[in-house]
DNA sequence: ACGAGAACCTGTTTGC
DNA sequence: TGCAAACAGGTTCTCG
């Protein structure tokens, strides 16, 4: 979204190719020509969906699904149609923004401006992790009484919105608490050490991406930025790096995905 | 209400 | 080497 802004925001979009009818859902009615002629008014961001506000009072609502990409590609650089390629936006100086998502998972509507937060797929969203709705006793009243591990409980975003497989592992080892602990049998101070350190992995997250986003005229497609960073994701086998921890990074599978952790400092 | 698993898709990696 | 299974940054739906 940061990456997007700056090239989108007070353009006005002079061209829609919609390239095929859906991505997750059918594309709304008549989605490229509701686009084309309308200036970008601004960007923001609620949990993993985009919004871009329009002049048509309409707000272009994304999500990215597992492999979405939006990528830039300059004016005067010649563009040609790559694989899941699926929606190509041209704006004002002939700058593109093109989603590319080969899995599909990825969706895109439009919706009236004012009545965003009703939206279905934003209505339910718990409070935002970098937020002030998101607090200790937020968190503990969400999670009391709940038997499913905590890591299902993070990924769950109606208990707090926006953190992914990823972020979850890795605040959970930051936390030195295990994925398999009950959501509702964590103590206070377990809480605290938990909200603490899931604002402090998503802020070191933003950095290290904000730095390589600065590239985005590139659009050459480089993948992850804050891959280099992880302490447990994808790293089964590997020697845990809490300092003064013998542990060996483990993988389980928790509703389907993977939970990577050291059992030795994770409890 | 809660929690686990399947489903949606394609591409890449892993294992036999 | 070749093929099949497993796996992948997510979310919704169904079922028990």
């Amino acid at each position: 979204m940061r990456g997007l802004e700056p090239a989108l925001v007070g353009r006005v979009i002079v061209d829609a190719d919609v390239r095929r009818p859906d991505l997750r859902w059918p594309f709304p009615d008549r989605m490229a020509e509701r686009l084309t002629g309308v200036t970008v008014l601004g960007m923001r961001r609620r949990s993993k969906y985009i919004l871009a506000d329009l002049s048509s009072h309409e707000s272009l609502l994304i999500h990215l699904g597992m492999s979405g990409r939006l990528m830039l590609y300059q004016q005067d650089l010649p563009y040609a149609a790559q694989k899941h390629d699926h929606v190509v936006l041209t704006n004002d100086q002939g700058l593109r923004t093109v989603f590319n998502d080969p899995r599909r998972f990825g969706a895109m509507d439009l919706i009236s401006t004012d009545q965003a937060d009703t939206h279905p797929l934003l209505a339910k969203l718990g409070p935002e992790p970098l937020g002030n709705d998101f607090s200790d006793e937020s968190l503990s009243s969400r999670l009391a009484g709940r038997r499913t591990p905590i890591k299902s409980a993070l990924l769950d975003q109606s208990n707090v919105a926006g953190l992914g497989n990823i972020y979850v592992c890795e605040a959970l080892w930051r936390a030195g608490l295990s994925p398999v602990r009950h959501a509702g049998d964590i103590d206070t101070p377990g809480i605290e050490r938990l909200v603490r350190h899931i604002r402090e992995t998503l802020t070191d997250a933003i950095d290290a991406g904000g730095s390589s986003l600065k590239d985005y005229r590139q659009a050459d497609g480089e993948l992850g930025y804050f891959q280099h960073s992880f302490a447990v994701y994808g790293r089964e086998g590997a020697p845990c790096q809490r300092s003064g921890c013998d542990g060996i990074v483990e993988r389980l599978v928790q509703s389907g995905r993977s939970s990577f952790f050291c059992s030795s400092c994770q409890s």
